[in-house]
DNA sequence: GTCTATAACGGGATAGAC
DNA sequence: GTCTATCCCGTTATAGAC
């Protein structure tokens, strides 16, 4: 059993730490404390609090940028989105203190705005080939109209879920299920899929209940 | 012209902080700088930052309670819908530094947690009469399943869209614009609506944009 | 009611020994 | 690589004069 560096196990805790009682409530001093290192150590590795969250962000970051490539003009199924879906909100719930204080964090690091929004505009984009995917299946109609602002929706529903569940039991803010998130997606795109598609995406979307 | 007292100035011009750089970014000391006064004399008027934060929240309550005491019972029209939707979005965008950190603030002051969640089951609340009177008036075809997952995506939009929307602009975080929520959200009640309503609610839905 | 001055605290970050 | 001790600074909050 391989011993795991402390620069990794920082930036672990950290994650940890951020998730469950914010990222702005976090101090340097109580990453530490909870890894039993001594402030100093920390900041051998990190040059700053900063650095932390940015690395953290960066991993965010390439997860998403590799779950987000979603290949143009192949046959998407139901269940392929419904899996596509999970990865994005299990990925989403793991680094949720980014979302849990958007502004605040996006605003005291600067340039992870840029980056951000770029992540935010490639997420629509990815809604937008899967259910253009569908429409050359046959298996929704949908106006250009309506669609954008499905896709509109649907991006916003993937941001803010987690956090919006959170608030509905805001006592145990460790474990997040995912589930939720998945099923009012689907829920979304329910009213524009065709007939027999609907009640398949129906049965599925109980799954994640 | 008569003089505003300084305590609702501060009241006021802590509003205009919070909402422009972010609550947590605010200092006492910031506050009293843009209204030339002392940080003594603020502190004559609020013992605390906090006590500020829970008097703003506490108005931003009591505006959202009497908004959102929709009549039972009553036939609500697509055009009624469309002005509580739109004097919805306009007093959370007041208020918009509450949604911004929203995590942070509600862990900063703990007793604002079961007051907000209140407020959100209150949303929700509203939204399942305004449907429900919809299907009573047969403008509206939904199963209950349906229309849970549809009232919780209309409390979640109403919570985070303005948010979500300044991520797009966040150079210029005075002037926040409620209409491409409002026209979300009637986007998101459009599928379900009978075939002449549908066509009636996209019409209006485009004055909002 | 409003001001100035200052105390008290907490968190981020550094220096230097081991 | 890790530790202890310490500095620096911003922020909240208070004391007391006007």
């Amino acid at each position: 059993m391989k011993k795991i560096k402390t620069r990794d196990r920082i930036l672990d805790t950290s994650l940890a730490l951020f998730n469950s009682v914010g990222e702005p409530n976090v101090t340097t001093l109580l990453i530490s404390d909870e890894m039993d290192i001594s402030p100093g150590n920390l900041y051998y590795h990190f040059k700053s609090k900063g650095d932390i969250v940015e690395e953290l962000f960066g991993r965010f970051e390439a997860e998403m940028l590799d779950l987000l490539a979603v290949p143009k003009d192949v046959d998407i199924s139901l269940d392929q989105q419904g899996f596509f879906l999970h990865l994005l909100f299990e990925t989403v719930a793991r680094y949720r203190f980014i979302y849990q204080d958007l502004v605040n964090v996006l605003s005291r690091y600067d340039q992870l705005q840029t980056r951000f929004r770029r992540l935010k505009k490639k997420k629509t984009a990815a809604f937008q080939v899967i259910c253009e995917s569908f429409r050359q299946q046959e298996m929704m109609e949908i106006g250009s109209e309506q669609l954008q602002a499905l896709c509109e929706q649907l991006t916003l529903t993937a941001c803010y879920w987690c956090s919006f569940d959170t608030l509905s039991h805001l006592n145990d803010r460790e474990s997040v299920d995912p589930g939720r998130g998945v099923y009012q997606m689907m829920h979304l795109v329910i009213p524009y899929l065709a007939p027999d598609e609907q009640n398949h995406a129906r049965l599925m979307s109980r799954d994640y209940l």
